[in-house]
DNA sequence: AAAAAAGTTGACTGGTTGGTCAAATAGTGC
DNA sequence: GCACTATTTGACCAACCAGTCAACTTTTTT
């Protein structure tokens, strides 16, 4: 059992940063080296590609973050709870970004899948692919809701694919704006949008 | 009364064409001249910059976008059919330009802004600007929809909001997954989403 | 300790980038 | 026909781009 070699860790957190705040076409390989300090040629001994490396830094950052999506839905949880803290978790993982960077990062799935999507297969299908992933969550919290009756959408596949929409809409608006106070909503949002009943906010 | 220059009206079309088909980043200045026929000085001749080209650009494709949102959203009609006719047309601007270039193109605006957002300000500005526009008429059809008590929402503010984001959401999807399919329903998931009483569909 | 593998280096390539410029040409008002 | 402005041309630039490579060092295996 051997870890993963420092240097090329430092390359996929490097490059996954530099590019969630800025966009692939903006960032070079050279940038991506000197802010990790590495040298070019190591760049081209880990990754046959700039594409190559962002596919795998996303999928790094998901693998990272999967511990924390299963936590907040946990079936112990209950549903609407899981749906609440999913939306608190998303605006504080935002906030925490924007301090950092001094922008409004939004989704880095949707922002460089969307900048992409025309250009590079791969990286398209592999945004696709992790846009999807947290859908799967969604949905079940949404449909354990319908089957509790904490909710008044009906259709759990139709409402969870809404949501996500949803959700992935007022990131882009937040990122494009600049402006966190567009997420600020997005907890009561969400429930009004599900018709959430036992609990008191309702903005819609 | 003269008319604009053809070849700053070409430079702004094709510009325009290329940067939303594919991105910001993987057009150049020359990609545009070239399929403009035109030469590069006579791109800096109207233009200060790409970024401004950009601008521009955007403004002048709302501008012919305009009279047919003024014809969508004419108070004439019901307002729930307002915002029928303008989910039918988002889809047939989505098929119109997937025909012509292969791909799903999603939302210019949100493509480029997100795209660009922390990195030029004006283009930021811009996109913010005119992904606002189509909100004035979605709130002043749902506004209309409440008053006439055709629709359960109650909040015509928080809820355009969030049928635009809603909207946005889907286009973003589709262009990254590259799939018409998303936005098939897109009718139906909004009049769902606005609790509409008097047509039949209902899919949440 | 020898051999093989893995990682690292930095100079290099050929093409592209956004942007400039002086000179040539076309169009307009008088 | 003359002067003035608007447009057009294409060569030019320095910086940057993704990607290559042969030589060198370190680590692992035997």
């Amino acid at each position: 059992m051997k870890k993963t070699c420092e240097t090329k860790e430092k390359l996929l957190q490097v490059g996954f940063d530099l590019i969630w705040d800025s966009s692939y076409g903006s960032v070079s390989v050279d940038d991506i080296c000197k802010r990790a300090g590495i040298n070019k040629g190591s760049f081209y001994h880990f990754f046959p590609s700039k594409a190559d490396l962002v596919v795998e830094a996303y999928q790094e950052y998901w693998k990272e973050k999967r511990p924390a999506m299963d936590r907040i839905f946990s079936p112990q949880v209950p549903p609407l709870e899981r749906i609440r803290a999913f939306c608190r978790y998303v605006y504080a993982v935002q906030k925490e970004k924007a301090e950092q960077y001094g922008h409004v990062c939004g989704c880095p799935y949707a922002s460089v899948g969307s900048e992409i999507a025309t250009q590079d297969e791969k990286i398209r299908a592999s945004s696709e692919h992790l846009m999807n992933s947290s859908g799967k969550y969604i949905e079940s919290a949404v449909a354990d809701a319908i089957r509790e009756g904490s909710v008044t959408v009906k259709d759990p596949v139709a409402a969870s694919q809404t949501l996500g929409s949803l959700v992935l809409g007022m990131l882009v608006e937040a990122r494009v704006q600049n402006d966190l106070k567009v997420l600020e909503g997005l907890e009561s949002t969400v429930l009004a949008f599900l018709g959430a009943k036992t609990v008191a906010v309702q903005r819609i």
